[in-house]
RNA sequence: GCCCCGUUAGCUCAUCUGGUAGAGCGCCGGACUUUUAAUCCGGUGGGGCGGGUUCGAGUCCCGCACGGGGCACCA
């Protein structure tokens, strides 16, 4: 909001702008503190949930009144005066529930108080349930207190907030107009909580890691780098919970998650934000089959956490293709079969597919093959299986195919939403990946992984075989909410300054 | 980083080729004892920022800021 608030000098005309709405609200505020040295008390208790108070009157019939009582508090969404009585529309978190003021009831001066509160104003009532005689459930009110006044005005209460700009810097106003924003962000919650009780309910135990690391790893990521005065190093903003958390299996915890932010310094979209959710579980003694049930347990559990009735089919086992296989249905090429940087150039520029092919090796290509063509087609929930061990430096390798990984992303709506792997927990195997990272970082490439010591050194220690899972919680509220942009599903997401 | 589009009242939107910028909601005053986008009468508020062209710019030109979409990078 701009702070150039000026104040026209004395010329009486241009009355109600911004400025002047303001001015009002705060001369009303000033009148209640002065007629009430009690108004604007520090707390109503014992209220109800509007949500409740309506399920507990679906029967009332259409001008049928009660006389139980019930609180609630809330914020004034509309007004509708019609002389000696009126409505008022009062929201909370859970819905929105009518008020009936009735001069008979309250007296003319609270009467009065009470209908020259605005839109905006903040209110705790008691009152006894009703249905009005056009059949909206209602509270007549019986007694209130002012508890908070709003010196600005809302957004318009029928069209809300629709520029974007002010929906995201803005939360809070975008929240309070829009109750599918509101229901958006419960919602996550629920989905949250529901990745959280699968895994407590499965053995997990839930770990916190450092975001503060010394050295960054388990991603390719450029990472936020900042300093520590005291102990005057370089610290990393975690890029992934990974490598801490195999520690922990080293250590015998055996089932482990983390779930919270992590940091990567690239790029925003609508499928990016530089700091963004996540949960990483690691299972000793399972390979990347046991934790793909897990992850269809896990978003089936939090998809009815929603209710969610859209498209996508969590039920049962989700299909399952190939990274090489998947790759040849949608482009013809069988990168396998092409197994070198020339090879693979000629057969994508051969059928002219838009490929950055110039400074790029196999697997990158192959890599972008596959975001390219295949992940936009991924609809329903996928697996795609048996990565290229060259972008794969954690992982541990096939049992069966050369030059591959025991390896699944997971996609559904067109996007990845997981990646996992059955562990590389061999200490002389994972000190030759980290060799072959810092060789792609000396030839430029700035999302190489940097050499871990005390990790492979953990690794010495004796690692179990394990199956390890990172899941977009982002993403995955996306996708249940159907939401198209991670800025819709993040409260406060980056933006310019 | 590149390309395209957008920015007008507190909110949502209009404004033909350059010629005094409109509406709804809100707000202020009045009427109304079951309204719900309440209604009726009267009043009220404005061109993102900086330059330029022109007698005159919301409108044309240049630059900047912010946002959206696409490309590149990534989860």
């Amino acid at each position: 909001m701009s702070g150039a608030e000026e104040q026209p000098q004395g010329d009486g005309h241009g009355r109600h702008g911004l400025q002047e709405l303001i001015a009002e609200r705060r001369e009303k505020a000033e009148r209640l503190r002065a007629a009430d040295p009690g108004a604007f008390p520090y707390a109503f208790r014992d209220t109800e949930a509007i949500e409740s108070i309506l399920a507990a009157y679906e029967h009332l019939e259409s001008g049928e009144e009660t006389d139980k009582r019930h609180r609630v508090a809330g914020r004034i969404a509309a007004r509708r005066e019609a002389g000696k009585t009126a409505f008022l529309d009062l929201i909370d978190r859970s819905g929105k529930l009518q008020l009936h003021a009735r001069v008979d009831v309250l007296g003319p001066e609270a009467f009065e108080r009470l209908t020259s509160l605005d839109v905006g104003d903040l209110i705790g009532v008691d009152g006894a349930a009703l249905r009005s005689r056009r059949g909206e459930i209602s509270l007549r009110v019986d007694g209130f207190e002012i508890l908070a006044k709003a010196l600005r005005p809302p957004p318009d209460r029928h069209s809300g907030l629709s520029d974007v700009q002010t929906r995201y810097r803005r939360r809070e106003l975008d929240l309070m107009a829009s109750e599918s924003a509101r229901k958006l962000f419960v919602d996550r919650a629920k989905i949250i909580s529901a990745v959280r009780s699968y895994l407590d309910g499965a053995g997990f135990l839930e770990v916190e890691t450092p975001v503060l690391q010394p050295l960054y790893g388990g991603a390719l990521a450029r990472p936020f780098t900042t300093h520590h005065n005291e102990l005057d190093r370089t610290l990393y903003l975690r890029i992934a919970t990974e490598l801490y958390l195999k520690r922990l299996l080293v250590g015998g915890l055996e089932r482990v998650y983390e779930l919270g932010k992590d940091f990567r310094n690239e790029g925003v979209s609508s499928k990016h934000n530089p700091e963004f959710t996540m949960v990483e579980f690691y299972e000793a003694y399972a390979d990347y089959d046991d934790v793909a049930r897990r992850l269809e347990a896990l978003v089936r559990l939090a998809a009815e956490s929603i209710g969610y009735d859209g498209e996508l089919d969590f039920q049962g086992e989700w299909r399952q293709v190939t990274f090489a296989g998947a790759i040849a249905e949608a482009t013809g090429i069988e990168v396998l079969a092409v197994r070198g940087d020339e090879e693979l150039r000629a057969a994508i520029l051969e059928r002219g597919l838009k490929v950055q092919t110039e400074d790029a090796g196999w697997a990158q290509m192959a890599d972008e093959l596959l975001s390219k063509f295949v992940e936009p087609g991924l609809v329903q929930p996928t697996f795609v299986r048996d990565y290229p061990v060259e972008i794969s430096p954690f992982s541990r390798e096939h049992r069966s195919e050369e030059g591959l990984v025991e390896r699944w992303e997971a996609f559904a709506g067109g996007m990845e939403i997981a990646n996992a792997f059955s562990e590389l927990i061999d200490p002389d195997v994972q000190r030759e990946r980290f060799e072959a990272q810092k060789r792609l970082a000396e030839l430029g490439e700035e999302e190489s992984q940097p050499y871990d010591e005390l990790f492979v050194q953990a690794l010495e220690q004796g690692m179990p075989p394990a199956g390890g899972v990172g899941l977009g919680i982002d993403r995955l509220v996306m996708l249940l909410t159907g939401a198209e942009s991670i800025r819709e599903v993040v409260l406060f997401p980056a933006m310019r300054e």
